[in-house]
DNA sequence: TTGCAGAATGCAAGCGCTTACATTAGATTT
DNA sequence: AAATCTAATGTAAGCGCTTGCATTCTGCAA
């Protein structure tokens, strides 16, 4: 028994350039020419490519495309988590400018876990990643290296630095904790509880720390104490830590007025553990964020918390990639942001049954 | 002036599989077994292959790799959207899966938008997706035309039909829906306000609506009222709806005595919304919500919400994509999960003073 | 009419990898 | 020791596309 026709169509292989070509009766040079570059082909023959493109339901091989084009206009993108919204505004805003200049993006997620960013970074380079948007710069050196190695541009993102060692699109996340700081001292609290963020692999939460330290230092009035918690990236841990600055066997007056917290998400649990406890937030403690995401607004009371340029950092850092990657000689430089305070509520003056006298 | 050879060594090129061969003495078809089947190589000459790749810092060319072997690890997924964490906790799950299966997740997001959808879905696949995670069954008929065409599998999450025309890991909306009613309805609540997302490019809004509107039929009370507003995808659309379905033109007796939402965005910024109208939730307003995202837990009151389970689903979702992919011939069958009602408190008793009579 | 510049198209050489198949070396059997 | 089998490695043919260069065509000036 020969095999039937049906057996030889079986699992039909897509459409090549070679088809399209063969179709519309032209060379596959003058296909790809129709595809990538129209106004170099006659209008004639390219309305007879692209009806045979059509009719044929090709598609380009993608694998194909890179290794011949070495590029792939594929822009990656790795952040710590997506499971909140922190790097969600931003990165759409970034996503929606890349296609607009007609790249797609690719996102993986670390866990804020630097080895697994390592390894996220390869493998989107792997994958043909042109470009890179990574979070922050606290990393290993060996991730600088092997982009720096492969000629690959990077932005990083949600941090600014006077250096010229990276190209940063952000801004300076200890000047903005200092401020939110002054904010809160001008409101008259001396006893401040921080909450930060997990200092160890995350530098703008170590910056944020650092900026608060430095308001305290900076502080005229020398009755000022800072008590600092350190929390994971969950409103439970923003509460535990919360709870712990607030312990009850604290006398009233020792106790923080303020907890000022390294992220929103933080400030949300403590907002929640603050009220659990019996306390009124601000009458009784106040509580300031930073981020400004949208559960800042839903809280009640909404968060006073720093606000960061989401959408503008995604979009001025997706056109830096985009720049440096049209004409390749360009470098692209760094862009510094500028956050600024949101007064909701959160934060107020301090109450002076439990201040110092 | 002969090229110096410094000019020759500009824009090194990146070692390629041959490279390798040569340092370390083999043909390039034992390099790539060597990297790929380890053990269809023996260990002495594995090892002098890695030690060659990681003293010339070779890494594959992605393109290359996905030509020559039609296939890339790589699996993508479409979401409406990542500005809300509607989908973050399962696509973690999914990606964790993913990742221990040996594939990389794309992520691209359609804002919700059917178009959107289908260039993000070509645009996956022309990148090489192996596989693609979709959420919801309806969409246009040329985008499950186009993926049966290339054979490559995918999955439809966050929802759940008992047809065989495609691979579902997801729940019934509509069921889930209407057990929420049930229990509203036995909390005696007989004036129904419904905030649904929006309907018209969203099947799970669609079900969870029906769900409803089913509830309401079957319901042996003939008093039952239920007024439906459509709401975007903010917290303030949920609020403005809120706001619609609360008019002050309203009696007070011919006002819903609780907010049905479509998913916990609506229901959150519904709570803000009847809360600064001066009315108290649940007291005067119940609201329920649908997902339970974090957020339903932050919100004051917490929110009563139908619980999806999004970390099952993301890496039920994944095990299937890997099956088909492994035994290629395989097909995968669905998988129906089960919802539930977690009660928290937005949901309480009819408060009498504003039941009928 | 002829010549020629410039535009449009075709030709064909890779891009870097995987893999079927051929070859070789080593172990085992007779 | 020869014959046979198996495991390890090498050979080389593409995979589908882009692009430099060669070729052909067109219109226009001479």
């Amino acid at each position: 028994m020969a095999a039937t026709e049906e057996s030889v169509l079986r699992s039909p292989s897509l459409p090549t350039l070679q088809d399209v070509a063969k179709a519309a009766n032209v060379s596959t040079a003058t296909v790809s020419r129709a595809l990538n570059r129209p106004d170099a082909v006659v209008q004639e023959t390219r309305e007879r490519v692209l009806e045979a493109v059509a009719r044929l339901g090709y598609s380009p091989n993608f694998g194909a495309r890179a290794l011949a084009a070495k590029r792939t206009n594929t822009i990656g993108a790795v952040i710590p988590t997506m499971e909140n919204a922190i790097f969600a505004r931003g990165l759409q805003a970034f996503q929606e400018t890349l296609s607009a200049g007609g790249c797609t993006l690719l996102v993986a997620s670390s866990s804020y876990r630097s080895d697994l960013e390592e390894e996220q970074v390869r493998a989107l380079v792997a994958r043909g990643a042109d470009g890179l948007l990574l979070i922050g710069k606290h990393r290993h050196h060996s991730i600088y290296d092997f982009l720096q190695g492969r000629g690959i541009p990077y932005v990083l993102a949600w941090t600014y630095h006077d250096d010229r060692d990276h190209t940063y699109v952000g801004f300076d996340n200890r000047f903005a904790a200092a401020a939110m700081m002054e904010k809160v001292f001008a409101y008259g609290h001396r006893r401040i509880g921080m909450i930060a963020g997990l200092t160890a692999e995350n530098d703008r939460a170590r910056d944020r720390l650092h900026g608060v330290r430095e308001a305290v230092g900076n502080c005229q009035q020398d009755d000022v104490t800072l008590c600092v918690a350190e929390a994971s990236y969950s409103y439970e841990d923003g509460g535990r830590a919360a709870a712990e600055l607030l312990s009850p066997s604290l006398p009233p007056d020792k106790r923080p007025t303020v907890l000022v917290c390294g992220n929103d998400i933080l400030a949300v649990g403590a907002i929640k553990q603050v009220k659990s406890m019996g306390l009124r937030v601000p009458d009784d403690v106040s509580v300031t964020g930073f981020d400004d995401i949208e559960v800042a607004n839903i809280v009640d009371p909404p968060l006073t918390t720093v606000h960061v340029p989401h959408r503008e950092m995604g979009t001025l850092a997706a056109q830096s990639l985009l720049q440096v990657l049209g004409h390749s000689g360009s470098t692209c430089s760094s862009q510094k942001l500028q956050p600024r305070i949101v007064e909701r509520g959160s934060l107020s003056q301090i109450n002076t049954k439990f201040a110092d006298e």
